[in-house]
DNA sequence: CTTGACTCTCGACCTTGATCCATGGTCTAG
DNA sequence: CTAGACCATGGATCAAGGTCGAGAGTCAAG
């Protein structure tokens, strides 16, 4: 197996997950990450635990989670004391939410693919659907 | 058809459009609204323009584009011709890029919802499937 | 040992999209 | 006329999510 600490520096984590070194210490003071080890000189160093948990935070934002909202994700494997079922709870919360913000986003696509569908792409401003739906409040005058 | 001018005071607008005073000449400093006529006292005097315009940007906003971009959107909508086939591409685009962010939630939400489901919900935390999930790395792509 | 790259902390600053405040003028109903 | 809404401006503040700089210590190569 692997039985070698890897230790890696603030910047070799940053390069490996393409993130600011500003950006990993942001995430530590928001808790988003946990505070490493530190070497005597007060090097942080990290193992690849901390490269998978800034990885899975980057995607969760590209997601569109806030940091908040993935404060909370990564809530769930600290709940570890409170319990199995604590965490179920959570991650059908989190589930729930995550279905409702499909939803949400399936609505406006379809809103949105609709007026694209419906725009011949050239012709006067006043005829171009996209621009009528945004501007028009059918008040019907 | 109608030849009186409305001439709305700026909270009058507010209140039809559902939006904050703050706001619209927040939007007045951005270049989102065109500067309005101001009566001799000096209050902006907006006609049914304005808050068309107003609703317009509201739309945009809620569809996902920013000021930055509505302000590209309004530009173009003033631009015959041509005008209208940009639109369409920025709606295109903007489409594209819900149409990627659903599926890309909808890819989160089953493999959520496959942890939540093999969760027996108690039990030992080494054996619950979301604890592992979370604090491994989720190699799984 | 020296140089250059790297890291530390702390605090200031940035962008977006607003929102609030202070101070003061205006408008309208009674 | 006067009270109570309403409006004006300029600047401060907010929240999120970083980004940057100063000043100082550390590390690895030559």
């Amino acid at each position: 197996m692997n039985t070698k600490a890897p230790s890696l520096t603030i910047g070799a984590v940053a390069r490996r997950v393409g993130v600011a070194i500003d950006t990993i210490r942001y995430y530590e003071r928001e808790g988003l990450l946990p505070e490493p080890e530190r070497r005597a000189s007060g090097y942080r160093s990290y193992g690849e635990g901390a490269v998978t948990q800034l990885r899975f935070i980057r995607r969760a934002k590209d997601l569109g989670f806030t940091l908040e909202e993935i404060r909370e994700l990564l809530a769930l494997s600290v709940d570890r004391q409170r319990g199995v079922k604590a965490v179920k709870r959570r991650a059908e919360k989190r589930l729930a939410a995550i279905e409702q913000r499909i939803v949400e986003l399936q609505r406006v696509r379809d809103g949105l693919a609709q007026l694209v569908a419906s725009c011949p792409g050239h012709g006067k401003p006043e005829q171009c659907p996209i621009l009528r739906a945004l501007s028009d409040d059918e008040v019907a005058a």
